[in-house]
DNA sequence: GAGCGAAACGAGGAT
DNA sequence: CGTTTCGCTC
């Protein structure tokens, strides 16, 4: 292990062979990267189109881009810069051929998959198990990214036979379509990878050195997309903090990091502990936070600069209280819009803030949040755009095929469905039959080969006519405006389409590729990626947007139990350790000063709820100061609750009695022992996934 | 089948 | 509280 500090960055790029940077926040993780390329190219001559450098978001890529191109004094860098799943779609795009699948396929986007799994979960056989479309897609997700594992044999609980079932007809969906989605670019690549030698040497060759950012958040797909192709040169090169780890929800693996030494026995190893980002106050107040994690391998952060305004801390009456306090806050200080950020773990939490800066009038930014690209304008028009490349993508055609109303409503639609499933044919060639089956409706007939004409005629524009005015003359056709403009916030709506028609002009004139690549890049676009640090205004988003990023003063909010950290209704499960990491994260996002705010009660899904103090603001310690004049409110002792219930005696079936919810029925139960849980519906129709041994449940008899 | 108001339902984080 | 779905009427 080689401790390293200021200007030492050069011992760090030399050697070849893997080697790990663990770099502590506001170290310098990028300019690692950076100089380790700019020696490759400069010193070792090393041609730029052999190197592949790996990053979480398109926003850290650009980034690494302009900096790497500015150290070497050119205009355009030749290397491969860009994220894992923008990586998969660059090979899938060459190679798919490979693995028996279409070179032309869609890339599904968190909203396609969630409306089809909706629609499966709704289809599900009332024997399986109640689960929720989302958890399907987590569970399905977490299970795709192993990648190599074989399946387990055995079915596991109910809950888990439902989630199989889901799984089949989920890739039956994709299947069908020729659809991927995030996790099968990176699942794909690593089977093609695997199944086909001359593919990995082939790219093996091309890659002589590989270099990931931010390794803390890669999952197992990606931990071995890059095991595969740097095996032979051995050059892999990663940057990491284990305290940063904040996407484990989302399949990452820290374990990765923390065995890297172990997995790469020939490894160097090194470490950047000194900060040039914060004032010693702000970084002493996160240090104790997260030293009190059990699960890292051991850094201790020190500052570059000694003075420092001491961390603070307040306390609120209430959401409105303390949005109001940050606003109030900034003002008197002075700052500069573009200095501050205000940081929050949920999104929902973003509008009480907003208000207050909009009473103030001062500028604001929302990143993330409703993204751009799903809004339901684009949706529409992307599917449309979808049905043009591929005729048969009945999930596109589904969403798209009565928008704007034209007179097809859900009874013709159930009919023109099940005459598909009968005969195993794709809804729109059912359409172009259409006018032969007398047993629907005049209006449903006419309406369907209309739209058939519709989709044929912009099909054959899409061959000669570039992005922009193909886009334009759909929504002509469509009458999509006018269909926009009979509802509400009709300019808003009308401002997004413009904006979308204007953002094909960009890709005609930038990219110069196709149609289809432009709804598969489409996918990959998140709403962080345009986030311009520099626009005069303040800055709101999520703790997980915010990394990565700096600011001058951050406002951390809503610093309370159950919150930050997040406690989902009576799941006990929450990983304390991973939402101390965000913490840890949201804190060191400050260079000059921290303000961390709570309060007392919040309005949660519209009814008043009493808060306790985040435990992390006793773990900041004596680095956190009360803000002036407002006192600090008693820590509460939590309520005792009622004795729990014996795990061993949970069935479905069983009766329970909730100190809070009443009466109610277990449907199923998972896991085992103390960490059984079971899913229960309430008689006042809520359900819950409980705890056994913690939750305040007794069983009733009988 | 469309359109409207009422009721139910639902928000953790995001490539 | 904000959004989606339901169910009734035209």
């Amino acid at each position: 292990m080689i401790t390293l500090n200021e200007g030492q960055y050069a011992a760090v790029t030399a050697p070849d062979g893997p080697a790990l940077v663990l770099a502590g926040a506001g170290s310098g993780k990028t300019r690692v990267i950076i100089e380790r390329l700019a020696w490759l190219v400069g010193e070792r001559g090393v041609n730029p189109r052999h190197l592949l450098a790996l990053t979480f978001t398109n926003k850290a890529a650009d980034e690494m881009r302009r900096r790497l191109a500015l150290r070497l004094g050119v205009d355009r860098v030749s290397a491969w810069l860009g994220t894992f799943h923008a990586f998969g779609l660059f090979l899938l795009r060459r190679e798919i051929d490979r693995l028996g699948r279409s070179k032309s396929f869609t890339v599904f986007d968190d909203r396609d998959q969630l409306s089809l799994m909706k629609r499966l979960v709704k289809d599900l056989p009332s024997t399986c198990a109640a689960v929720s479309p989302r958890e399907a897609l987590t569970w399905i997700s977490h299970l795709k990214q192993r990648a190599d594992e074989p399946l387990a044999g055995e079915a596991g609980d109910d809950a888990e036979k439902t989630f199989r079932l889901l799984w089949a007809r989920y890739h039956e969906a994709l299947d069908r379509i020729s659809a991927v989605d995030f996790d099968d670019l990176l699942v794909l690549l690593v089977r093609l990878l695997k199944e086909h030698p001359d593919v990995q040497e082939k790219y093996q060759r091309r890659y002589r050195h590989i270099l990931v950012d931010e390794y803390q958040d890669t999952n197992h797909a990606q931990y071995l997309i890059a095991k595969l192709l740097s095996r032979g040169h051995g050059n892999l090169f990663v940057v990491g903090d284990e305290d940063q780890s904040i996407y484990s929800w989302r399949g990452a693996d820290i374990n990765n990091i923390l065995d890297f030494a172990r997995d790469f026995p020939d490894a160097l190893v090194y470490r950047l502990e000194q900060n040039y980002r914060s004032t010693k106050p702000i970084l002493e107040a996160a240090n104790a936070v997260v030293s009190h994690n059990r699960n890292r391998l051991g850094k201790k952060l020190w500052a570059a600069a000694d003075a420092g305004e001491a961390v603070r801390f307040f306390l609120a009456g209430d959401g409105e209280e303390e949005a109001h306090f940050v606003v109030a806050d900034l003002v008197k200080q002075r700052f500069a819009p573009k200095q501050v950020a205000v940081l929050f773990r949920t999104n929902a939490q973003s509008r009480l803030l907003e208000e207050a800066l909009r009473k103030k009038g001062i500028h604001y930014i929302v990143v993330g949040g409703i993204k751009f690209y799903g809004r339901k304008e684009i949706k529409d028009i992307v599917c449309y755009l979808r049905l043009l490349v591929n005729p048969a993508d009945d999930e596109s055609l589904r969403r798209v095929l009565n928008v704007p109303p034209r007179g097809i409503g859900g009874a013709s639609f159930e009919r023109i469905e099940a005459y598909a499933t009968m005969r195993g044919l794709p809804l729109f060639q059912v359409l172009r039959e259409i006018e032969t089956d007398d047993t629907l409706a005049m209006r449903a007939r006419n309406a369907a080969a209309a739209f058939v004409r519709l989709v044929d005629d912009l099909a054959l524009e899409a061959k000669t006519s570039a992005l922009a005015p193909l886009t334009e003359s759909l929504i002509e056709r469509i009458g999509y405006r006018g269909y926009v403009e009979k509802s509400d916030e009709k300019d808003f709506r009308i401002e997004i389409i413009d904006e979308f028609v204007s953002s094909c002009a960009q890709y005609d004139v930038a990219e110069g590729k196709g149609l289809q690549e432009f709804l598969q890049d489409l996918a990959l676009v998140s709403d962080t990626d345009d986030y311009d640090p520099e626009q005069p205004a303040v800055t709101l988003m999520t703790c997980h947007s915010a990394k990565g990023l700096e600011f001058d003063y951050v406002y951390l909010v809503g610093l309370e139990e159950g919150l930050l950290p997040l406690v989902r209704d009576y799941d006990y499960d929450a990983d304390v350790e991973e939402e101390r990491r965000l913490c840890y994260v949201a804190m060191t996002r400050a260079r000059k000063g921290l303000t961390l705010s709570a309060a007392r009660s919040r309005v949660l899904y519209g009814r008043t709820e009493e808060r306790r103090v985040s435990r992390f603001v006793e773990e900041a310690g004596t680095a956190v100061s009360p803000c002036a004049d407002r006192g600090r409110a008693p820590a509460k002792k939590k309520a005792p609750e009622a004795a729990s219930a014996d795990p061993a005696k949970m069935k479905t079936g069983t009766r329970v009695r909730h100190a809070k919810f009443g009466p109610g029925t277990v449907m199923y139960t998972k896991g085992s022992g103390d960490k059984l849980k079971a899913r229960i519906r309430f008689q006042t129709g809520r359900t819950a996934l409980l705890m056994v041994k913690q939750a305040p449940l007794e069983i009733l008899e009988g």
